[in-house]
DNA sequence: CGCCAATTACGACTATAGTCGTATGCGACC
DNA sequence: GGTCGCATACGACTATAGTCGTAATTGGCG
């Protein structure tokens, strides 16, 4: 018996996705969730055997969620859903450890094909994409790794560097004190390589797709 | 006569936009340019009576570039060129004050036929997209005027800045003080809103659309 | 248990960022 | 020609960022 994990914020969608499922893959169990930190919880709770994740969910920070859960469960395959077009941001997709990528405007015939072809252990991008995307970008794997190679604290405190926050104002969100945000600010400039606060915010905010400012709608 | 400048760092694109329009409308003077420079200098000496600007020109840094041109030049009327499909992105191009938004898959009858509404004091959009961006992003809007409101050397003390450069650095590539340095970067400050550096980046790195690290191809 | 490695935590110190006041040059406009 | 506004320029000062050394804690592992 196989199960699967809906992670998406629009319930609605989620029907559709069950629904798309359970006409062609019938011997499946289905959980869902709304938003990252549930969908963290399942995934600790339950044996899922594939996750379909939704970059825009609350929480998760686009591709930094991916990377997130991607290093908390890397046993986990996890397809990507989303309705972007954008065969860069589909290249970071892959680059980032997902196993394959699922338009939201697939045909139900094509969303269980590719469910079906990642359970089976392959790679599954949509057909007319399928060249475009073919080869993974070196840099921004190598980027991802150094991403997910931070530690629980680190991933906050760059997080919140990436809203403009002051150290202090991090410390103070954290409960810690400012010396020791300095000090996960030090670790995170040796993880990713850099030497100042300006070059982490721009790493961050390629790893955000939507500008905070604007809503998704 | 009208008197066009192509704007486009790809000589073989500027040859069918050329072609295109040459058919249609004969009655034209073309220019081109390869980067942003070239085309300020154009505008400088030339009456030109629409410029056709691509985003992705060497130096142009993108949106950057196109609230720049519309500063210096506020009476050209500018078209936007691109490939990109992305309905958000071409409300902020539309926001930033073109005046028509021109697919690079557009055939050469739509080309034409834009150039014209342009010319004739109209907006133009793609057919199929004219729903999804008919309303400008106002908050967008401002942002670009906030960049539009900054003065020369405050322009080119934001854009070292988004790339991750020390005050000190800044003052050396510009051959001033890292005082004066800091003075720009208070009044940049000031002028977006804003109170500290990563701000100032984050909202820079949003005009600029391509990943710094990544190659456009 | 005892050991090691990694994480988190903090204080003291240095470097850089950011503010304020002020001076100079330059074009617009009476 | 005066003077007004604005951009540019800089120095002195304060606040924040970033480095370094060190200690307490935790979780494997022999």
């Amino acid at each position: 018996m196989t199960t699967l994990l809906i992670a998406d914020d629009h319930p609605l969608y989620r029907d559709a996705l069950r629904g798309a499922l359970s006409l062609s893959l019938p011997a499946l169990t289905l959980s869902e969730a709304g938003d990252l930190t549930s969908t963290v919880d399942i995934l600790n709770r339950e044996d899922i055997d594939l996750l379909l994740l939704d970059l825009h969910m609350p929480g998760s920070n686009d591709l930094f969620g991916l990377i997130h859960i991607r290093k908390l469960f890397p046993d986990v395959p996890v397809a990507v859903v989303s309705g972007t077009e954008d065969t860069q941001l589909i290249s970071k997709i892959m680059s980032a450890g997902a196993l394959g990528f699922i338009p939201k405007t697939a045909s139900s015939g094509d969303i269980a094909n590719a469910v079906q072809a990642i359970l089976d252990g392959d790679v599954w991008l949509p057909p007319n994409l399928s060249d475009s995307v073919d080869e993974i970008d070196e840099e921004f794997s190598e980027l991802a790794d150094n991403v997910a190679s931070l530690t629980p604290s680190q991933y906050k405190v760059l997080c919140f560097m990436r809203d403009g926050l002051l150290n202090k104002q991090i410390g103070y969100n954290l409960d810690i004190a400012e010396a020791t945000v300095k000090a996960h600010v030090t670790a995170i400039f040796k993880k990713l390589g850099i030497n100042n606060r300006t070059q982490a915010v721009l790493i961050a905010s390629q790893l955000e797709l939507e500008p905070p400012a604007t809503s998704d709608h």
